[in-house]
Formats: C-alpha cells, structure tokens, sequence
DNA sequence: GTGAAAGCGCTAACAC
DNA sequence: GTGTTAGCGCTTTCAC
C-alpha cells in the first residue's frame, strides 16, 4: 500500500514530526536530517493522505456544482468557467446534475453526497420563492440564476427584466413593431421566464406599441427542440410578426430553423434575438444577435464568495448583479 | 459544531458502538435502545462526517474525470453522461479541465488534487503514444479518446477508421467524387484526426477515387472558428469539391458557416458530413449527416469498468469499441 | 532541533 | 445486546 508518515520516519530514522515538519517547510531543521528525511520520501514514493488531511483539517478543498444539465451549453460553459476559476483558487468542483425538477433540486441540498464538500454552488431551474426556507441549509452556499430572491444565502445573478427590455428596445429602435416572444412560462413571475417577460412588456409598453397575447409562445423547457415546436404553432397560427425575441440562444437556434423551414428570411422578414450568449450563438446562421448576461463575471464571483465563506461563515448575505450587454450580430439589421 | 456520535451517544446513554450500529441497521438492537438512539440523532441533527469514514474505509466515493474544456460540446455531453452513470452507481464526479495541453495533461495525472478521489477517467487531447509510460499511475486509470492504445490502463474507445470510412463511403455512394477533409492533423497517424483521416483514404482507395492532397484542410484545433477558416480557405484556394467530411461536428458547424457565405448550397452544391453527433448536429441548417461514435455506451463503459477496477484493482487491463453509425440528415443529398 | 502523544470521527474486532 | 478500544494518517501542542 501507499507510503505513509511513520514509514518514512522509520526508513529516515527519526520522529513522524520531523518529517511534518520537512513536508511544512518548517524552517529549523538541521540541513543534514532535512536531506535524510527527503531520500526517504523519495524512496518511498510517498505523497500525504489527503483523506487525513481532510479529517484533521475539517476541509475538503472541493465545493460541488449543482446545474440542470451538463448538455445544455448554458450550463456546460458557466461549469467550465467555475472550475477555471476555482482551480485558480486551489480548489476542486464536482460537478452534480439535478436534471432540472424541483424535486431533485430540493433532495440535493441535503444529500449525502454533499457531505463532503466544503459547500455548494447551486442553480435551481424550478424550485420556486416558496421554498426558500429549504436553502437554509448549515454549509456554505451560493445561489445562482433567477429562481429564487431574497433567500438565507449569497446570490450571483443578473438584471434579467432590464436586460430582456434592452433587447427588446434593440428590435423596436430597429423598426420592429410586431415582436413575437418564445419561451414563456405561463403564470410565472420571477424565473428567467418570468423576469424577461416582464422586460419585454415593459420596453412594449415604453414605446407605447400595444401588448398582444397571440405574440407569446410559450416552451416549457428551453432546448432547441422547443424552440423549433414553438416557433412552428406560431407560424401556423397565422399571427403576424416581424421579430422573434427568444428567452435564450437554444430556444432562438431552434426558432431559426422553423423560420427557414418556413422560407421567412432572417432578418428581413423577422429579426432574432436570443438571450445568454453562449459560443454557438456566434457561429448560427445567421449569426444570433443575443444579450450576454456577464456569465464570466458570474462564475468568478460566485466561486470567489463561497471562498470567502468557506474561510468565514459569518460574513452577511449578499446579492451580486453582473452587468448584461446586447451584442448585435446578423440576426437583426 | 456538528454533532458527532460521541454527542449522540451521550444524549441517549449508550456507547458509541450501539449508534454505530443503529445507523449500519445492525439487527440485535433493543427497540427502546433504539428509538431511543435515534430520538437523540434527530435531536442533534447528526449526520455521519463523510470524511472520517473515507479515512477509515480508504475509499471516498468520488471519482475524477478530465476532459479538455467543458465549453466543447463533445466534452460536456460526454461529462454529463458519465454523472449520470456515475450517479446510478453511488459515485460522484470531481471534473478537471485540461485546456487540451500535454503539459498539464501530464501534469494532472500526478496532481495532488486526484488523491482524493478513487479513480480518474481521462481523456487527453495531446499527449501521444510517445507519453504511454505516464499512464502508469498506482490509482484505478481509465483512459478515453484515440490518443493513445496499447497503454498500461484501461480504454474505453470507438472504431474511428472504420467509422471515417463508413461516412467517406457514404458521400461516395451518393455520387460524390471531390470530397474535402477538414479538420487534418499534418503528422498524426493515431489520434482522432489521424485515425480519421486514414479511413478516409482507405474509403478513396477502395472506391478507386484518387486521393488529392489539395482537397485536405488542416486545423489545429476543432472549434468552429477553425472549420470556418479552413473551409473559407479551401474555396480561396480555388479547389473543386462537391463533398465535405468535417473530423468533427464543430468544424462542420464552422464549415457550414463558410459554405453559406461563399454562396454554396448544402447539400446541392457541397454534402457535408460530421462525426460526433452533438446534440446541436440536430438542429443546425441544415441539420447535419454525422457519425453518432456511442457516446452514451462509452460513458456507461468507462464508469462501470473504474467501479470494477476500485473494487478489484487485479482486474486484467481491457480495451473496449463502442459501436457507430451513421446519421444521415439534410447536408447530404 | 527533534520526539512523544493526543485527537480529528469513524468502524470493527473483541470482550462481556 | 451493548461497551471498550485500537487504529485509519495526519497535524500540532508541549516537552526535552
């Protein structure tokens, strides 16, 4: 089996503590035992138990990730970010999947699985304000997304209702008057579904360009899928539009395809925006016009506070805004 | 702090072997010692600490699996599979980003932050044959991918020149004889780009159709951004072609993007096929011909042959082929 | 400068 | 049925 401690004071001769403190670069160490002691180590292959470490320090030096699905690019590139940035910071993610349903979600947060953590990077996609006693949990957490406000822990998001009135204002500055929305959750106030819808009303409203309810698809889930199927009952039921706002990239990739399966050219007969920015959205075709939501900012901020907490659980609860911005490529004109 | 059974045993008035053995549902246990016992687990809310017991038992339940860069499609579907399984299995998943160099892929087979865990599944991008030695690591190593057979490890892989074949075949077959490669690694003979590449000269030979050094398009790396490139430049370069197989579906995606814009129809003008299968291959314009390489069966392989191996570490070294198959969709006539 | 020993929280062999 | 105790491998206080 491995090499440990004692294996390598008794091969060196001398004491676990000496070696301790050679492995610590404890400075006074006479030159000569400091040599002995570091053959030994080499001999022996001998690296520290990192279980025992845990076990004697209390920490793990691992914070999980919990995200819907790995196979949405959304989450896939926030993962990568986080554990960019948590590397930076010497620490290691493991990466959890709740498939996005509320129960999972909920079971999550006090699985044992999570026991071995030093705490958890959380982005819910259903649990709602309602349960926001359950993230009142005793390890470190960081809230992500728009699910949830006002709750017991640190929260890294976005201003999404001003960002989905920026992108509106983007098509009707443009000309366009009648904006189709993809992706509504029906009866949904706060959530990334809810807080964009209440963006694109407000900028509608803003601009004095009525509110027409046959305009709103709404998707339950937002893969492209959806956005493809949703976009589809649109065109069929003959309503006119002149621009498509999708509540994210997946569901604006799947809203471009029914469009050119319906011979409508993007962007002269509808322009498109999606929301999230993911890297695909620059390569589409057309290239998407899209509101990136600062997901760099995000990741960074948010494995940056659970370090901080890690280090001191008592510092109050905070809520953190990224900044958002339109980037305007061929989808719109 | 958190409550250990020491805590619990005191509350209840036993000793900390019969909490011991409430929790492990040891069977000759008084009922009123045991409600009694659990009535003070509840009252403290103990939970076991995970990482004593990982001392104890040697294992923690957390496996690693390095990929190199969750923002490649290819590598988040992958990584998402492989929680799954994982999960089935009462696994957790540490995740790793490479950013698909040798020298930290080298570096992270030593790396500290794998001694917590049981196993690694790794799927390196640049080390090759030449690096096989460095597989020779002392925990359970599954390796992925085409860099590299005939290691000291594990492999879990598919059969990319057949696979390759099958897809020139297929252009081949539907009349296509000018058949762009993109996505060409000058030198590789293993690797995806290598054994790719030579099935696609293999399906040339056989087919009696000459092989055109002209027609082959190197790219470094496989983001869009380089199919784009490559295949703007290959129509610069003035060549004649009617196909195009893309090594991968990302670099179909970015050579899709330079068809468009070059004014060539697909399939009309150009076939064009990918390998991969990503989620997106779906729903691109047109939605792509690709190779699907069993993505799904690799991930399940890989997991379950690491549990084998944490279990039985004596188990004889096995490289397994996932099976492939072609998608035929709309790029291709 | 170096060593002895306690203890992190748990499991399990062994006693009673 | 239940209790005692010896570790798992490490860090750290306190002697010497």
């Amino acid at each position: 089996m491995a090499a440990t401690l004692k294996d390598v004071a008794r091969k060196a001769g001398v004491s676990i503590k000496t070696v301790s403190n050679v492995i610590h670069d404890y400075p006074h160490i006479r030159p000569a035992t400091r040599e002995r002691v570091e053959r030994a180590i080499e001999a022996l292959g001998y690296t520290p138990n990192q279980t025992a470490r845990n076990l004697r320090s209390g920490r793990t030096g691992v914070i999980a990730l919990a995200v819907p699905d790995l196979a949405l690019s959304y989450f896939a590139e926030l993962a990568g970010l986080v554990i960019a940035e948590a590397e930076r910071l010497g620490l290691s993610v493991q990466v959890e999947q709740t498939g996005g349903t509320r129960e999972r979600e909920i079971e999550l947060l006090r699985a044992p699985r999570l026991r071995m953590t030093d705490g958890l990077l959380f982005s819910p996609l259903e649990m709602s304000q309602d349960d926001a006693a359950q993230l009142r949990v005793d390890y470190p957490l960081v809230l992500l997304g728009e699910r949830i406000f006002d709750g017991p822990a640190d929260h890294v998001t976005m201003r999404n209702t001003e960002a989905a009135r920026a992108a509106t204002e983007f098509l009707v500055e443009r000309g366009r008057r009648r904006i189709a929305l993809v992706g509504a959750h029906e009866g949904e106030v706060i959530g990334s579904a809810g807080l964009r819808l209440a963006g694109y009303r407000e900028a509608l409203e803003a601009q004095g360009i009525g509110w027409d309810e046959a305009l709103v698809a709404p998707a339950g889930a937002w893969h492209r899928i959806d956005g493809l199927r949703a976009t589809r009952d649109l065109i069929a039921s003959g309503v006119d539009f002149d621009a498509l706002f999708a509540l994210n990239d997946t569901l604006a990739f799947g809203a471009l395809r029914a469009l050119e399966e319906a011979g409508r050219s993007v962007p002269g007969d509808v322009a498109v925006v999606g929301f999230d920015a993911v890297d695909e959205s620059a390569f589409s075709i057309p290239a998407l016009t899209t509101v990136d939501p600062g997901r760099e900012w995000i990741a960074q901020q948010a494995v940056r506070r659970i370090a901080q907490r890690i280090e001191d659980p008592g510092i109050d609860v905070q809520t953190m805004f990224a900044d958002y911005r339109v980037v305007a490529r061929e989808s719109t004109p």
